[in-house]
DNA sequence: TCTGGGGTCCTAGGACCC
DNA sequence: TCTGGGGTCCTAGGACCC
C-alpha cells in the first residue's frame, strides 16, 4: 500500500503558521508580481475565489479586507516543506518527494501495521510540529492512494481514508469525477466527458484499444493503475533535473535591449547556480521573450532562440551565451512583458568534455563560482553577482571608488563583459 | 500505373503534473 | 491599469544511415 501525504493548502497553512490570528479567515496567497491566486485557505475557496484568479479581480475583496493577500515567500514554503517530509521518514523510510507540498509513501514493506491510525498519527504529529494540517489517502497503486487522499480531504474529518479492498475501490472510482484523476487533464477531460466518461470508473469501463489510441501509453497507465495494478513506480532518489528554467514577468515592460539583457543576465546567473547546485553542466542555452499576450491593442510578439555551448555550468558562459541568443531574437520597439532562459543537454558536471578553446578557463571559472557560491550561500542572499544582471546602485560608485569602505573586492573581468565585486556583509 | 526494408536520432508540439 | 513559474513524458515526422 502507498499513501499519499499533502499539505492541506500548502502555501497558505504556510502563511497561517506564523499568524494564528489568520485561522477562520480568507486567505490567498499571489505569485511573482502579485499577479495572479496561486493559493487559497477554505475560507477564501468557499468566497467562489478560484485558482489562477487575476489579483485585480478580487481587489476590492482585499481592500474590504474580507480576504487577506500575501505575496509569495517560497523560501519559507520550501523550508517548511522540508521539515515536513522530515516527519513523514519517521513512519517509512521510503518516501518518494513528488512536489512542494506532497509526498508518496510506501508502507509495503508493513504487513501488520493498521494503516488508518499510521495515517491519524502521522496527520496528528505533523500539525503539532509543523502546524500545518495534512490529508493522508491510503491506496494500493499511487494513482489510488492520490483518489484516496482527496476523499480524505472532502469527506474525512480526520483527514485519513483508505481505498484497500475491490468494493472500496469501486465505490471510490464511482463518486471520483474523471477530471479528479491524476494524470487526465483538461483536453482529456473534454474529450473523455464527450465520449460518455463521467467519473474514474466509466474511464475503467473503455476498451485498452481507445484508451491506447486516442490518450498515448499513459492513459493505458492510468487506467491499470485505477484498477489497482501498478504501473507507476515510486521514484524513492530524485533524479537530476533535465532542464532547467528560469523565466519572469515583469511588472513594467521593457522594452530597451539593455534593461532586457540586465533581466536575462539574471535568469542566466540563476540558471547557472542551480546547475552548479545539482552538480549537471549545460549543453544548451535557450532564450526566450515575449510582448504581452492579454494586450490586444499591440501585436503580439513571442521568439525563442537556443544557442550550443561548451557543456558549462559557469555563470559568466552562460550569461554570455544568453545575450548573444537575445542579440538575435530581440527586436527594438516592443514592450517586452515575459522573458527567460532555459538550459539543458544537461550532464554531470564530471563528464563533461574539455574543449580546445575554453579548458584554460574551466578551472578558473570553477574557482570564481565556489567562491561566489560559498559567499551567496553564507550571506544568505545575493551578496556577489554580475555586473551583467545590473540593477546594483552600488556599481557606479565602485566603479568610481574601486576601493571604497564598502567595497573589498574589485574585479574586473573584461573579457567577459561582465563584473565582479564584493561586498562587506 | 508500378519505386525496399529496417533502423536511429532529433525536434516540435501537445499532453500532463504541481 | 492589473493576468505565475517550473517541470516531465510521449508521439509524429523529418533527416539520416546502411
Amino acid at each position: 500500500m502507498y499513501a499519499l501525504v499533502d499539505g492541506n493548502n500548502f502555501y497558505a497553512s504556510c502563511e497561517r503558521v506564523f499568524n494564528p490570528a489568520l485561522r477562520h479567515k480568507a486567505i490567498v496567497v499571489l505569485s511573482n508580481n502579485d499577479g495572479i491566486i496561486i493559493a487559497r485557505s477554505n475560507e477564501a475557496k468557499a468566497l467562489g475565489i478560484k485558482m489562477g484568479t487575476p489579483t485585480f479581480e478580487i481587489k476590492d475583496l482585499i481592500a474590504r479586507q474580507e480576504v487577506i493577500a500575501f505575496s509569495s515567500n517560497f523560501a519559507l514554503y520550501g523550508d517548511m516543506s522540508r521539515r515536513m517530509m522530515h516527519i513523514f521518514e519517521d513512519f517509512t523510510p521510503d518516501i518518494e518527494v513528488y512536489s512542494i507540498d506532497e509526498a508518496f509513501l510506501d508502507f509495503s514493506g508493513f504487513k501488520q501495521i493498521d494503516l488508518k491510525q499510521t495515517g491519524i498519527d502521522l496527520r496528528r504529529k505533523v500539525l503539532k510540529y509543523i502546524g500545518i494540517p495534512v490529508s493522508v489517502g491510503f491506496g494500493p497503486t499511487k494513482t489510488l492512494a492520490k483518489i484516496a487522499n482527496r476523499i480524505a480531504k472532502k469527506y474525512m474529518k480526520n483527514g485519513v481514508a483508505l481505498i484497500d479492498t475491490p468494493e472500496k475501490i469501486e465505490k471510490a472510482l464511482k463518486m471520483t469525477p474523471i477530471d479528479d484523476v491524476w494524470g487526465i487533464g483538461r483536453r482529456y477531460t473534454r474529450f473523455l466527458q464527450h465520449h460518455q466518461v463521467q467519473t474514474a470508473w466509466d474511464f475503467t469501463r473503455l476498451p485498452d484499444a481507445f484508451i491506447r489510441k486516442n490518450m498515448s501509453v499513459n492513459g493505458l497507465r492510468t487506467k491499470q493503475e485505477l484498477l489497482g495494478t501498478v504501473c507507476i513506480p515510486m521514484a524513492y532518489h530524485p533524479e537530476p533535473r533535465k532542464a532547467i528554467r528560469t523565466a519572469r514577468t515583469f511588472a513594467q515592460t521593457k522594452s530597451s535591449y539593455d534593461e532586457l539583457a540586465e533581466a536575462i543576465s539574471t535568469f542566466a546567473a540563476t540558471c547557472a547556480r542551480k546547475l552548479r547546485e545539482q552538480g549537471s553542466a549545460a549543453n544548451l542555452v535557450t532564450v526566450f521573450i515575449r510582448t504581452n499576450k492579454f494586450d490586444k491593442k499591440n501585436p503580439y510578439y513571442a521568439n525563442n532562440f537556443t544557442l550550443q555551448v561548451n557543456a558549462t555550468s559557469s555563470s559568466i558562459n552562460l550569461i554570455k551565451a544568453a545575450k548573444t541568443a537575445l542579440q538575435i531574437i530581440f527586436k527594438k520597439g516592443l514592450n517586452y512583458k515575459k522573458a527567460g532562459v532555459l538550459v539543458s543537454g544537461l550532464i554531470p558536471e564530471t563528464h563533461r568534455q574539455l574543449s580546445l578553446f575554453d579548458d584554460q578557463n574551466i578551472v578558473k571559472h570553477k574557482r570564481l563560482m565556489q567562491t561566489i557560491d560559498q559567499l551567496n550561500n553564507s550571506a544568505g542572499v545575493s551578496v556577489v553577482k554580475f555586473a551583467a544582471e545590473g540593477n546594483f546602485p552600488l556599481l557606479q560608485a565602485a566603479k568610481k571608488h574601486p576601493a571604497s569602505s564598502n567595497t573589498i573586492c574589485w574585479y574586473n573581468a573584461k573579457q567577459y563583459q561582465s563584473y565582479v565585486y564584493v561586498i562587506k556583509k
